[in-house]
DNA sequence: ACGCAGGCCTGGGCGC
DNA sequence: TGCGCCCAGGCCTGCG
């Protein structure tokens, strides 16, 4: 599930239950995620937790002994519930937390991430080469016009690129390039300043706007209801193969590039 | 150095 | 109903 903005709501969903408390246990059901659970991972244990945040789409837990790194990857989620209730399949991790309650990490296929940090974030090796995050004022065209000169790739694996910016995943690189009026296999070399102009604030309003959506989420976040309902409906492309574009009618056109799925209107994405 | 396919996993949907 | 195949919202690694 987790697109940038599926990890905002689960930031603000989750936060409130972690930052100022305490866990008091770890438990490890599973480690074998993308990468094994850290046996130091333990330290956790006692440190209360000073604040959370997100960088890209990695939530960050910050503690005076070290930092809670989480990934979702393709499938994973998180929870805060009752201890009491039972360990579903592929419920992997729990935290127990002195407010009785407990964080959950779930995640079928095991793309996600739990790291223990010691020391800065930001030098560490999965964080310390992203670049600017979308909604911040570090992300303009400028930055992916410079980034883009003689880059003979396309515009669309450019905005997936996580060194250009964070964030961008396979549905909302489609809806930005559609917003823009982009055509995804255009090499990224050849894209105009003022073209990239379009294309950042597509991506800035399609993500605040997903996020936005989100919010509704929001509400019954820990009922694990899950999925938002908003989805389907604001997608103008994504996944929307011969169906007819909302603007002009033609067929949606799905093409692979780079092992991933890209919809767009190739009449009004040039 | 750069760009791309491969691989990590499970599950859902489809055709036969 | 069952089986095999394809596909999936991410991202690191290693190859050419």
């Amino acid at each position: 599930m987790p697109e940038l903005p599926e990890v905002e709501t689960t930031l603000r969903g989750v936060s409130p239950h972690l930052v100022g408390h305490t866990i008091r246990e770890l438990i490890v059901q599973e480690r074998r995620l993308r990468w094994p659970v850290p046996d130091d991972l333990i330290e956790i244990e006692g440190a209360p937790i000073l604040s959370g945040s997100r960088r890209g789409k990695y939530l960050l837990f910050t503690t005076a002994r070290g930092t809670l790194l989480i990934h979702l990857g393709m499938s994973g989620s998180l929870r805060v519930l009752a201890p009491s209730l039972p360990w579903r399949k592929h419920d992997h991790v729990a935290f127990r937390l002195d407010s009785g309650m407990e964080l959950r990490f779930h995640d079928p296929r095991r793309f996600g991430t739990i790291q223990w940090i010691k020391g800065s974030p930001s030098d560490h090796p999965l964080l310390k080469d992203l670049g600017p995050e979308p909604l911040s004022p570090d992300f303009s065209a400028r930055h992916l016009y410079d980034l883009s000169r003689h880059r003979k790739s396309s515009v669309k694996a450019l905005i997936m690129d996580s060194h250009s910016v964070v964030g961008v995943g396979n549905i909302y690189a489609c809806e930005a390039l559609f917003m823009a009026g982009i055509r995804p296999t255009l090499a990224a070399g050849k894209v105009s300043l003022p073209r990239f102009e379009r294309l950042t604030s597509a991506i800035r309003e399609v993500l605040a706007a997903s996020i936005e959506m989100g919010g509704t989420t929001l509400r019954d976040f820990l009922n694990e209801s899950g999925e938002p309902g908003y989805f389907k409906q604001t997608l103008r492309v994504y996944d929307r193969e011969a169906q007819p574009c909302h603007t002009c009618g033609t067929p949606i056109k799905r093409i692979v590039q780079t092992n991933r799925s890209t919809f767009y209107c190739p009449k009004c994405q040039r």
